[in-house]
DNA sequence: GTCTATAGTCGGATAGAC
DNA sequence: GTCTATCCGACTATAGAC
């Protein structure tokens, strides 16, 4: 049994409403009173679990890091992969690119974070440093790591940077760019089936590192 | 010289203003007396040129689509690929996602253009129509017919579809993820060098079209 | 404590002068 | 084409009656 029910939830729906309400206002046009009312809690809890409205601000960006990198399994992958052989590393990262496709595709609850995070995007404030800090970078080092182990060139390669990024915009744009791709598919919403052809896709660009000889511009070995 | 350069620039710097503050605070929460002063016009020009506060929200999406056209050369791509024979294809696409790369991650003002697309697409109304038949509809149709023709698939093929977007969110992430990818190079902003890496990155995927064969599960031929 | 009347504010739209 | 003044509807706040 929990000691505050009643207390986690008020945090909880507080940081929920923050998430909504900061996405879709920004920070300056969001008002303690219009967070406390949608989320159905007194004002003073504001005060009282964030101290002020930026604390509550900050706490939403740590909520969407911090869930991002449960739903991604970041912390497990990234333990493992450094210590991992070739066939490993390719294993590991098909494995998080199918996670990072079922949370972005599947899941309801990313497309909430979605105008928060695009706002510090944007304009990077405090809460962008939070997310690069406790997500982005994560996902980076991780996904970089497996890709500069598959094709022979160091962590910090701009290539492996490079490639690391259009891997995740890949994905992610099953996110962003979700409603267009719905229109030209002619469908609501993705199903099982759908999900297993994308899947398909993002493997086929993954076997770009499979074989590091087919590689026509391989870094030179210093 | 033009005829009515005053009356074009106001429009013109309405257009600007809406798309940066309806991007911001969302349609209901800009007042148009907010739109007028930050276009340095009165209040009534909204109504002379826009009819009304939703005019001038879709001749804001209208304008967004229009750029993105004429940036990419939509229209020049679209009417050439159809007839073009395979080398011819794959020099469009090429062609194509460059233009797309220097326009995402080069031009300045497409950034101001985000915020209001994103939130078209987390709640798609009226402009997101606009967007998408003006724009996103011709990036998909362009691009998949060409991707199409590089894969011997059918226009419609869900593969192609997907194809399609994938290749489209790899570039598009550019713009969208650009500050997390610029901490991670370690720079303020892209330059001459690192657009050619990205431009070689791109291609490199490209290549995945270039020999249809390779593709391990082809389209069974109906 | 609840309800309601009224005053005040804000924002979109309109009309008409220049 | 641009600008000013004004209207009207919606919402908010307050206060007084009960």
């Amino acid at each position: 049994m929990v000691s505050r029910p009643a207390s986690l939830n008020t945090r909880e729906r507080l940081i929920q409403a923050g998430i909504r309400l900061f996405g879709e206002q920004g920070f300056e046009a969001t008002t303690t009173r219009g967070l406390a009312e949608a989320a159905g809690a007194n004002i003073g809890s504001i005060a009282y679990h964030f101290a002020n409205k930026r604390g509550l601000y900050l706490a939403a960006a740590r909520y969407i890091a911090e869930q991002l990198r449960t739903r991604l399994a970041l912390d497990e992958t990234a333990a493992q992969a450094p210590v991992a052989d070739r066939d490993a590393a390719l294993a590991a990262l098909r494995a998080l690119a199918r996670r990072m496709v079922r949370t972005f595709a599947e899941d309801e609850e990313c497309r909430q974070w979605l105008l928060l995070v695009m706002r510090e995007q944007v304009r990077p404030g405090e809460a962008f440093e939070i997310l690069q800090a406790e997500a982005f970078g994560l996902v980076q080092a991780t996904l970089g790591g497996l890709i500069a182990r598959l094709t022979d060139r160091a962590i910090d390669d701009r290539r492996v940077i490079l490639e690391t990024h259009t891997l995740v915009g890949q994905i992610v744009f099953f996110l962003i760019g979700r409603e267009p791709l719905l229109r030209r598919l002619e469908i609501e919403a993705f199903d099982e089936t759908i999900l297993a052809e994308i899947e398909a896709v993002i493997d086929a660009h993954l076997r770009l590192y499979a074989a590091p000889n087919a590689d026509p511009t391989p870094t030179r070995p210093t």
